[in-house]
DNA sequence: ATTAATGCAAAGCTTTTGCATTTTC
DNA sequence: GAAAATGCAAAAGCTTTGCATTAAT
């Protein structure tokens, strides 16, 4: 018992939630997998290409782009993509949360829980904003 | 008064919306704004530029994507993105409502009201859908 | 040893831009 | 007639892909 590491096995090794997710725990993963949960902004690809080549510097950015979408279809990261900016990335979230997008700056905040849609509203206003427009965007499966 | 064709002054005609906007109603323009208020669908750019062919073969897809970034701009239209799929477009809705898709189909469906997230996830159900996951965007003006 | 992943460079897409020509007001 | 919009073609992103080489299991 006492040499359990963890009771409840969950993996805080890069290497390791790479191979309990079926996949090869390569360098360039690793990397990515270490940079991305060490991020609280939302980094784009390019951020962690830079990022990682500074880990090593031979690691191409075909790498980073495949490696992000493996993830991404993983589950292990969650892929946010806003009007034509280039696609943010985050770790997945344990608690679903959304976003608030600073038109003028383009700065990214994180809104905790998931609120109804008038408690959202004075969230956003406690934080000193005001609401331009909001959009849901869900996604779905067809019932059969 | 009774000449008046209606009290709310509220145009219909593509050329008039454009110069009650302040922008020049040229031809293209004009093909670009009946183009979109005859669609239920959220057309792309390739989509509009099509059928803005049809009215006039020697239209470019420049001017389109040009078109679409002025109409945006002065609120006649709206964008949505979805991933990294291309953008689609529709005019400005009177009233907000979100948008569903089918995760395998990529059909776009129209969600009406601004409903609560529990309401909203019922609509959704009634659809004959299970939500996968949502995702609010809000934009925000950061208040002086 | 097998099988998969990487790096490189080229190609693919979508979107933007410079500039001469045409159109709108 | 002056100012702005268009068409064309080239350029500029961002992302994907083919293939020989390298690394992981």
């Amino acid at each position: 018992m006492m040499t359990e590491p963890n009771s409840e096995q969950l993996s805080t090794d890069p290497a390791q939630i790479l191979r309990e997710a079926g996949l090869r725990a390569t360098q360039q993963r690793t990397s990515v997998l270490t940079i991305l949960a060490a991020s609280t902004d939302h980094p784009t690809v390019d951020d962690v290409y830079d990022k990682a080549r500074q880990l090593d510097d031979s690691v191409s950015i075909a790498t980073i782009y495949r490696t992000m979408l493996l993830l991404e279809t993983a589950g292990l990261i969650r892929k946010l993509t806003f009007d034509d900016a280039p696609a943010r990335y985050e770790m997945t979230p344990n608690r679903d949360h959304d976003h608030l997008i600073d038109i003028d700056t383009g700065e990214l905040i994180e809104i905790p829980g998931r609120e109804i849609s008038e408690l959202r509203a004075r969230i956003v206003n406690d934080l000193g904003y005001d609401v331009v427009s909001q959009h849901t965007i869900l996604r779905g499966r067809r019932k059969h």
